[in-house]
DNA sequence: TCATATAGGGATAAATTTTTCTCATTTGAA
DNA sequence: TTCAAATGAGAAAAATTTATCCCTATATGA
């Protein structure tokens, strides 16, 4: 397992925030769970761009941070189950302002980001 | 430059926002700037564990994405302001939330940080 | 004259995150 | 019997981000 080096800063309420939904799925995964897709496989499905693997592992750290919580059915195939917990639905609302400024200002964003990628021609 | 070989996803209003504001330090300039600290080396005073670099170029990102405006006065030494635009504005109120739900969970959040810390012993 | 403040960029290294590939397990369906 | 669906993890590579180091330029104050 990866350790770090270079020990994080922890000053503010944004320091904190970051901490927990920094990751390039978190939102994603936070969000889904809290509109009801659950299961790894449905999230997998939701989200085809990532791949499987970080998925369980962002899984996991939002677990370790206990906004969702595992369970594990003792079943052959095996199923699993994430949920938010208490403390993972009060981000619900942040999230969704965050999502609702994407979605207002869409366009703009669209143009700005494509304007400057830097990527192959 | 660096070139991306990765395109970004950006499906929804979540993906969209990520564009823009990931990057270690963006949220914070962001938010010093609306709070009056517009220099860059007042900047990189207010954030001092950021190095002067990364500080520059996310300062770049978020210009090019129009959420800030620099102004270069023709001037030596050299000075530089940074100011919100109006569409920078538009993102303070989200930002606000972020810090606050950090703030509120202040004590919850240092702890299970801190619990799952990878790191040097 | 020398250090300091101001602002910024190139090159390169290091840190960190994400992807890709592979393996393991069990049930049910074709 | 062979394949797909489920879930998950290790190893290694690739991608991306951030840090470090060094250089430029000029005015001011000690």
């Amino acid at each position: 397992m990866y350790e770090r080096k270079i020990q994080p800063s922890l000053n503010c309420g944004l320091d904190l925030i970051a901490e927990v939904i920094y990751g390039k799925w978190k939102i994603r995964l936070l969000w889904f769970i809290h509109q009801g897709s659950k299961r790894p496989s449905e999230l997998q499905r939701k989200i085809p761009d990532a791949s499987r693997r970080v998925l369980n592992m962002q899984l996991k750290e939002l677990e370790e941070h206990e906004l969702v919580a595992k369970i594990i059915y003792p079943q052959v195939p095996p199923k699993v189950e994430y949920n938010l917990t208490t403390f993972g639905q009060t981000l619900i609302p942040v999230i969704a302002a965050l999502g609702k400024w994407g979605d207002e200002h869409e366009e703009h964003l669209r143009m700005v980001i494509l304007k400057n990628l830097k990527g192959p021609a």
